[in-house]
DNA sequence: TCTGATCGCGCG
DNA sequence: AAAGCGCGCGATCAGA
């Protein structure tokens, strides 16, 4: 059963469509639903079953229906994402000769009039009447019932008509489905948050910081370290945050550095250095993690912050507020879980190189890799052994290293795994060119920026040398888009295939495992003791299943790496 | 005084 | 200025 759901003057307006996207014959009437009604009409119709499956919802934006139906306590089985699915469909490859896609300059569903979401103040929840109020507010004017079903139905005209050929429509209709499967797990985590000791993170910062000091001061042990610099360095005003001010101090001292960055400064050894790196470190802590930062995010022992699906084009997630995605190690200490339940904190060991060898079927590289640890298992063969040089080498042929060790070490990488090899270097070419690579499931890296564009119309041998440098730059993207990329295909099916397993298992009752965190390679289940071993198992499955649904049969393993703990600091 | 760019550093 | 890839964020800085 597929059920639309769209945005209407008095709240929501309901329709029950076919696959294809048209009103279903038994039932093609709108129906409307005043705003208050909504999560107990939703909550009802969930529970139907249609050969045993409950229905798929459709919507404009899942971040515009599904917070407020979580805050109602309405958790939802499956959606499409029309505004996720669409910009996949109007950029993808596999889509490229379709009329969504050529048409998806003119018509889409986010006005690129509009500025970035990031940019706009966050819509209001649907159920609060201002929206409805003005048509153009929010979800605006082409989203109505009609709008949404006939994209809905583009999309999948689009891909009907993607090439059977190497399982190419199976794959994009999977990264739709877990595009949308992310959508909700972004909400459903927001909802559940971090479980987050308010406690313990004050314990950390009063270690390394000192006592809570008043709004607008630095901390005691900071402001120790800045009147010990200044009498180091005999610069009586240095503001060690500003880097012009500390640069000037430091050439005064005779430390000649071009920047004030901790690498170069580890290069001297001079006095002052110890004291400033100190300085640096605790700056950080507190401007970044300190009170102000817990004050702001963490309410309730919960830290909360917003994903943004598909808010980075290798299809990562980003996010957005309250730096989510960069929890200093520093702090994870402060992530506890609560009594009687446990963090089961997995990741993916060495996902990318893994996804290259996968994606370039470099059957020697994949021998290698049957290692636990891969990068030993390539070391072994073709560089007598010594793991460092495989990782460095590795690494550097994914991101496009052409100076330093990686740079010399690639020859030696190519000779071993020409095919792993090769396959990275074209999509370099592709980018450098202007073309296009996509990844496993079908994600397309985004055209050529203007800047390419008008350097490749350069005359002078100053423009030339301009226009390489931007061709190599974009070359460098292309080559790591397609490995990142596929790595996120792969991370977003096991996310799904993870949710689908916990939904299973734990689905009545208040107490159950929730995914609380994902990091690109990474998940965190908070989960109840009893429950632990069952969502282990869950968690390994679904990384067979990712493979499976990605790559098929191919002798590639995806191990991945499992600590439970009852603080985040002592995963890994 | 406000705004956008830049630096520097946290994460993968 | 370029730099092995992708991000977000806070403080400073330059310019209106």
């Amino acid at each position: 059963m597929y059920l639309l759901l769209a945005a209407h003057p008095q709240g929501a307006v309901l329709q029950e469509l076919t696959q294809a996207g048209r009103p279903h014959p038994s039932n093609p009437e709108p129906r409307p639903v005043p705003a208050s009604e909504l999560p107990a009409v939703v909550r009802g119709l969930e529970r139907r079953r249609q050969g045993g499956q409950p229905p798929r919802w459709i919507w404009h934006r899942t971040q515009d229906w599904y917070p407020s139906l979580l805050a109602s306590g309405v958790e939802l089985d499956r959606c499409h994402d029309l505004s996720l699915r669409g910009s996949i469909l109007a950029h993808s490859q596999f889509t490229a000769h379709t009329e969504y896609a050529l048409n998806a300059d003119q018509v889409t569903l986010d006005d690129p009039q509009q500025p970035p979401r990031a940019l706009q103040p966050p819509p209001p929840p649907p159920e609060q009447g201002a929206l409805f109020d003005d048509p153009d507010a929010g979800v605006g004017r082409r989203r109505t019932l009609e709008d949404l079903r006939e994209e809905y139905a583009a999309q999948q005209v689009a891909l009907a008509s993607v090439s059977p050929e190497e399982n190419r429509r199976n794959r994009l209709q999977l990264l739709l489905a877990a595009e949308s499967a992310s959508a909700m797990i972004a909400a459903e985590m927001q909802h559940a948050g971090v479980p987050w000791r308010e406690d313990l993170h004050e314990e950390i910062l009063a270690d390394h910081l000192g006592p809570r000091p008043p709004m607008g001061h630095r901390p005691a042990k900071l402001e120790a370290l800045n009147l010990e610099l200044r009498g180091l360095l005999n610069a009586p005003t240095l503001n060690p945050d500003s880097p012009q001010d500390l640069m000037r101090a430091l050439h005064r001292n005779g430390i000649e550095v071009k920047s004030t960055r901790q690498w170069e400064l580890k290069e001297s050894k001079h006095p002052a250095i110890a004291p400033l790196l100190a300085y640096k470190k605790l700056s950080r802590l507190h401007a970044a993690n300190g009170w102000a930062w817990l004050d702001a995010w963490v309410a309730g022992g919960r830290f909360r912050p917003e994903y943004v699906v598909g808010g980075v084009v290798s299809g990562r997630w980003a996010s957005r507020g309250g730096g989510a995605l960069q929890i200093p190690r520093q702090i994870r200490g402060a992530v506890h879980a609560d009594p009687g339940y446990k963090l089961i904190v997995a990741d993916a060991s060495q996902l990318e190189p893994r996804v290259l060898v996968a994606l370039a079927k470099d059957s020697t590289m994949a021998e290698a890799a049957r290692d636990q640890d891969l990068y030993s298992g390539i070391a072994a063969k073709g560089f007598g052994g010594d793991r460092a040089k495989a990782k460095v080498a590795l690494l550097g042929a994914m991101y496009g290293a052409t100076s330093g060790e990686a740079g010399r070490l690639m020859p030696q990488l190519a000779r071993t795994y020409p095919r792993a090899v090769d396959f990275v270097e074209r999509a370099a070419r592709a980018g450098e060119s202007g073309g296009t690579v996509t990844t496993r499931l079908g994600r397309s890296s985004p055209p050529p920026s203007e800047r390419w564009y008008q350097s490749q119309r350069s005359s002078s041998a100053e423009e030339q040398r301009r226009a390489e440098s931007i061709a190599r730059s974009r070359g460098r993207f292309t080559r790591n888009f397609v490995v990142q990329g596929s790595a996120a295909d792969w991370a977003a099916c096991w996310l799904a295939e993870l949710r689908r397993r916990l939904r299973a298992l734990g689905a009545d009752g208040p107490v159950r495992a929730e995914l609380v965190f994902f990091l690109h390679d990474e998940v965190m289940v908070h989960a109840p003791e009893h429950l632990v071993d069952v969502c282990i198992k869950a968690i390994e499955d679904a990384a067979c299943a990712a493979k499976d649904l990605l790559f098929g049969p191919i002798p590639v393993e995806f191990p991945v790496s499992v600590a439970v703990v009852d603080s985040y600091d002592r995963a890994k």
